[in-house]
RNA sequence: GGCCCCAUAGUGAAGCGGUUAACACAUCAGCCUUUCACGCUGACGACGCGGGUUCGAAUCCCGCUGGGGUCACCA
């Protein structure tokens, strides 16, 4: 199905203090395709709901938003046409069209209470009917309204919904269709005076000349009320497009309780923007035929990216997956940027305090450039490089364990050493002589030496690493775990 | 429970009436290797079930089953 030009998307996020991973896709997708076809994004803030209103909370939402390289046309914090950009900010425009459907007869006040409703929908329920509004107040005498209003009642506004089937072309999902006796007459406006969503958000989406809307398919049920809130007004709705959800493995809902949701987790867990972003694109869409390559930059997206490839059926966010795209993000980036994303994390884990010299810190993020999926595994790599690891003497005294002399096989060593050049091709011909003389095998020599030098069994190869780590360092834990033997 | 959406390997998915049903992650095996990785090669593994339509169905239709969403003066 074509889409209507001018293509101008909106993200309504309400302000909940971060960027959940289901904003950021969204927000994506909306970003592309705007950026797609030469049109317009804007971003606004959906805060009807004053009782959950955080400040800061709009920020933090952006924040996460921004961390993922995404970014918008018009919002709160970019002044546009469009303006104002919270819904809280724009109440007298809804107040206008709710007298407007109220002055023709479209909707009408409901004296009903909070608790008259609730008793309502039990009944309802108990008797197995369909739960919705019974439209009591609809044709409510004037004298009636008067003395509900004289006893301090406020009345809220509901609109007056037709039976009849309404539907739509979804642009990911074909034909939608609702039978609207099954939704009773809604309430547009509350009896705070505040619009309800559905409301704000056809006023919203009509004024900014919103097409297509897009958002998560949890919204698809309140497309087609939507709908009749376009056609009691006399507009004309737009195009829309509901987006998969976003699962947990057990196929739940993404929730805080089960994981990480929110975008700013998954920065402080040591995954690149980069590969967010990509990894994103993939839950629900995919280029389809044949890929040669599934990392994708945000370019190569924009290029890909289309609203007939995306995908209906919900999908299951899989951190595995993420990992290794995420490793593969961090293999080609460069060894320089690598170090100053590993930087923080470092300083996190207690390793860093302030600045390293950049150039010796370009030189360990080349030592785990191949070997890190996150930026967090740096400290597990690298901590011997700032703190002095204990002397594993009986992996070593095990390694040696063939050699009668192994201790003065280690003294050898260190006096070889002292003498060589500390330069990963010296060290390698040097300690290749060395070995030569001493006869030993390849895991004698070499894992003895990395167990004493970085405390354990594993690390980057050893060469570089000596190099990296420098003579004085190496010598001085040749001669402990000598002493220790 | 009503209504709506969805259904291809464990996961993400290609496929749009005729294919040996791609590809990627994960898993397993081998190679590479001075450890760990990276990389390379290979293996395992799927059309939820039942009816139609059709010469022919993963592809179209219906039912069932399963999963998800939604039924608010939340958004």
């Amino acid at each position: 199905m074509e889409l209507k030009t001018p293509v101008i998307v909106r993200m309504a996020p309400s302000p909940t203090g971060d960027a959940h991973v289901g904003h950021a896709r969204t927000t994506l997708y909306d970003y592309l395709i705007a950026k797609q076809h030469g049109g317009t994004f804007i971003m606004r803030i959906d805060d009807t709901d004053t009782k959950r209103h955080v400040e800061e909370a709009e920020e933090g939402v952006f924040r996460g938003l921004h961390w993922l390289g995404l970014d918008w046309d018009e919002g709160p914090d970019k002044p546009g046409p469009n303006g104002p950009y919270r819904q809280s900010e724009r109440l007298d425009i809804y107040r206008k069209y709710v007298d407007q459907l109220f002055s023709e007869g479209k909707a009408y006040e409901c004296f009903c209470t909070t608790e008259e409703l609730a008793a309502e929908r039990e009944a309802q329920q108990a008797a197995k009917e369909d739960i919705k509004y019974s439209g009591k107040c609809r044709c409510l005498p004037s004298a009636d309204k008067d003395r509900l209003r004289a006893e301090g009642r406020v009345p809220t506004v509901r609109l007056l919904t037709p039976d009849k089937k309404v539907g739509f072309q979804d642009l990911v999902r074909g034909w939608i269709e609702v039978d609207t006796t099954l939704m009773g007459d809604f309430v547009i406006l509350k009896s705070s005076g505040i619009p309800v969503y559905n409301f704000a958000t056809v006023i919203d989406d009509h004024m900014m000349k919103i097409n297509p809307v897009t958002r998560a398919a949890e919204h698809i049920a309140n497309t087609p009320p939507q709908i009749l809130i376009y056609e009691a007004l006399g507009w004309e709705p737009p195009q829309f497009a509901h987006f998969s959800t976003m699962l947990n493995e057990d196929r739940t809902k993404m929730s805080k309780r089960k994981g990480a949701t929110y975008i700013g987790q998954y920065a402080e867990m040591g995954y690149l923007p980069e590969a967010m972003i990509n990894f994103l694109a993939f839950l629900g869409w995919s280029p389809g035929g044949e890929v040669d390559n599934e990392i994708l930059t945000i370019d190569d997206l924009l290029e890909k990216f289309s609203l007939e490839q995306c995908t209906a059926s919900n999908a299951i966010f899989d951190i595995k997956k993420l990992d290794w795209l995420n490793g593969q993000w961090i293999r080609k980036i460069s060894a320089e940027d690598l170090g100053s994303r590993i930087l923080p994390f470092l300083q996190k884990a207690g390793l860093v305090e302030g600045d390293v010299d950049g150039h010796w810190l370009t030189k360990m993020a080349a030592l785990v450039h191949e070997r890190l999926n996150r930026l967090d595994e740096a400290s597990q790599w690298l901590h011997y490089f700032f703190q002095e690891p204990a002397v594993p003497v009986e992996e070593i005294q095990k390694t040696l364990k063939k050699q009668e002399n192994g201790k003065a096989g280690l003294e050898a060593i260190l006096n070889a050493l002292q003498e060589m050049d500390w330069q990963e091709a010296e060290l390698e011909a040097g300690l290749h002589k060395v070995q030569e003389e001493l006869g030993w095998g390849n895991k004698e020599l070499f894992m003895s030496l990395r167990l004493i030098l970085s405390g354990g069994k594993v690390s980057p190869p050893i060469f570089p690493t000596m190099e990296v780590l420098g003579k004085e360092k190496c010598l001085v834990r040749l001669e402990r775990a000598i002493s220790a033997l």
